[in-house]
DNA sequence: TTGTATGCGTTATCAA
DNA sequence: TTGATAACGCATACAA
């Protein structure tokens, strides 16, 4: 056996992987050297850096993540919990996160609750745990009790909420301007004429359906019309929840000309009773919803609708956490990032002019 | 200042996450037991580990998974690469994937590779660094090149295929049976009484694509049709792709009354353009498509289509990568799970007999 | 500019 | 049944 090393170990000989330790023999040079060489250090000489990194390549090294974020006290992942990965809307702001996460050098562990606060809990102790670096979190829809965030606070990791967030604004957060897009939707049904517009309303302790609901009667008031509790309707935002209020709507004495839903499924079940009772959209009953899914591109007519800017909020969800891990104090800051909606108005609204392309 | 304890060092005096070393310390005990007591090891005594459990909770101790893995050479984190999150399929699988990893203790990290294979090398490579458990995987669209998946075979690191896999079949992966579900799908438009059958045909290096064209092939074998090369486009399986072919094949002189499309989004294109032309869907030209996405319950008439099973494939998947973990060589094993598809019969191509509820 | 030595928090080996 | 001690791979304070 022809030893290639002077040193008494053997440089690898097992299959494991090959360590820092594994170049510094090779090389004949110490880990520090290896260590700064490979994190582009000003203390290391160009002509050594370029040997550690061709040796590094030549042996196929890969950094120890593990070891080094264990070393540091933080790692480079960092957690991100939603209701449920499916659907447009969380798997876009996902796309987001990961796609400015990566390019920071940041990978990303996802985790669902399944709209359940005690797996939401579980999932916090799994992720700080792993010792991510940062928390990125939409609270599910029975999330009244806070406590179980006080504890990521303790371990001083940056904690960043996205669209749905607890009450109280005393926490670091990306919203859409809810309030605004409810309006401005609303708006836009009253200056096609409508008069009595009727609202899908969800469930109002969450804080995006109660700033919808305001938006809602903002917009009634800028008009000067006085709100009428019997064209508000709690709806759970699925299809047939949708297909029922408008069942509703219609049964009143005084049956509405226009819907401003806070979902756009629900919106779709509404328009799907029109259809079938032979009701005219939008000349009877104009439709407008929430989210700009893709079905409101399939359905017919189309379906005009309150854009959320996903993918922004993603990224902004990161970048604050990015902010919030150089800021001072920062696990007891309280930011707040607010993006502005945009409404796109299609066939289920228009009643003058022709449908924007 | 009272010391609490009689060891020289104070037990966590600041705000330092609580160790193991402070639990051994407060009660006095060595880590080893505080070790073995936490992982229920049957050498302790079941009075110790009540206590240390107590304490534990007491003091809010947080396990430190990286450290557990930097030790074990393993950690409970397993990396998934797809093309992309949105979109019903891989939001699907995904979802599938981390509910069993959950339940078997692992947390899941998420990478996209954007459909392009430089990206999923640099995933690969950062999973390999964080020391992922395993990798599952879905290949980009311009992945025609294997050699790095050598490199996570020689780590040692389970690795799974799930709906897109290399070109040979030395791999583990879990699939649908697409070819199957393909000649389902068209063999029923054959029994609606269509006999120029078209097909909408994706990208054919890929395994889906090339299985459905000859899932279709083999329906139209089965009925004794020669295939017509004429009514198999090549279609990108977007909108406007299904919509471009659709309008090639009605300017055959001899146009289909049916289409089987490899996509549902490509199928719906087609439904466009045939309502735009007054021609009736399904009794003019019956039409089906895969994937069983959501459009086809929004689009009028219903679209039959071909489910995935994502959510079982999603679980199967994490399945395999489990069995290859205990199972002996499973670095260079070669397992195949397929998944039978099922298919959605609607209205679009259903001739006589009433839909189905 | 480079090297030595130590510790991050856990688990495993050995001895008691 | 329990304890002392040595790793795992990396980053840094300090020394040279």
């Amino acid at each position: 056996m022809a030893a290639r090393s002077t040193l008494s170990k053997e440089p690898n000989a097992a299959g494991r992987p090959v360590s820092m330790a594994d170049l510094a023999r090779e090389l004949g040079v110490s880990m520090t050297t290896i260590s700064r060489a490979l994190s582009d250090h000003h203390s290391i000489g160009p002509a050594t850096k370029q040997a550690v990194r061709q040796l590094a390549k030549k042996l196929n090294y890969q950094p120890n993540h593990l070891a080094a974020a264990l070393r540091k006290g933080k790692s480079t992942l960092i957690g991100v919990i939603v209701p449920y990965i499916e659907g447009r809307f969380f798997a876009s702001v996902v796309h987001g996160i990961e796609t400015a996460a990566r390019k920071a050098g940041y990978s990303v562990i996802i985790c669902q609750s399944g709209e359940d606060v005690a797996n939401e809990r579980r999932n916090l102790e799994t992720l700080l745990s792993a010792q991510v670096a940062g928390i990125l979190i939409s609270v599910s829809i029975n999330t009244t009790d806070f406590k179980h965030f006080e504890k990521v606070r303790r371990h001083g990791v940056p904690l960043v909420f996205f669209d749905r967030l607890p009450e109280g604004d005393n926490v670091n957060a990306v919203v859409l301007n809810d309030r605004e897009g409810a309006c401005q939707a609303t708006r836009h049904l009253l200056e096609q004429g409508c008069r009595r517009v009727a609202h899908f309303a969800g469930a109002q302790h969450l804080n995006i359906y109660k700033n919808r609901r305001q938006g809602y009667l903002d917009a009634l008031q800028s008009y000067g019309i006085a709100p009428d509790e019997s064209l508000i309707k709690n709806c759970s935002m699925t299809l047939e929840s949708g297909t029922a209020c408008m069942a509703e709507l219609l049964a009143l004495p005084n049956p509405p000309d226009a819907v401003f839903s806070a979902g756009d499924t629900a919106i779709l079940g509404a328009l799907q009773l029109l259809k079938n009772r032979g009701i005219r959209v939008p000349q009877d009953v104009a439709l407008a919803g929430f989210s700009n899914e893709a079905l409101t591109l399939v359905a017919e007519p189309n379906l005009t609708s309150v854009d959320q800017r996903t993918e922004e909020m993603g990224q902004a969800a990161f970048r604050l956490f990015s902010d919030l891990l150089t800021a001072e104090g920062a696990a007891f800051s309280q930011r707040q990032v607010v993006l502005q909606p945009q409404l796109f108005v299609r066939a289920s609204s228009l009643r003058h002019g022709s449908v924007p392309a």
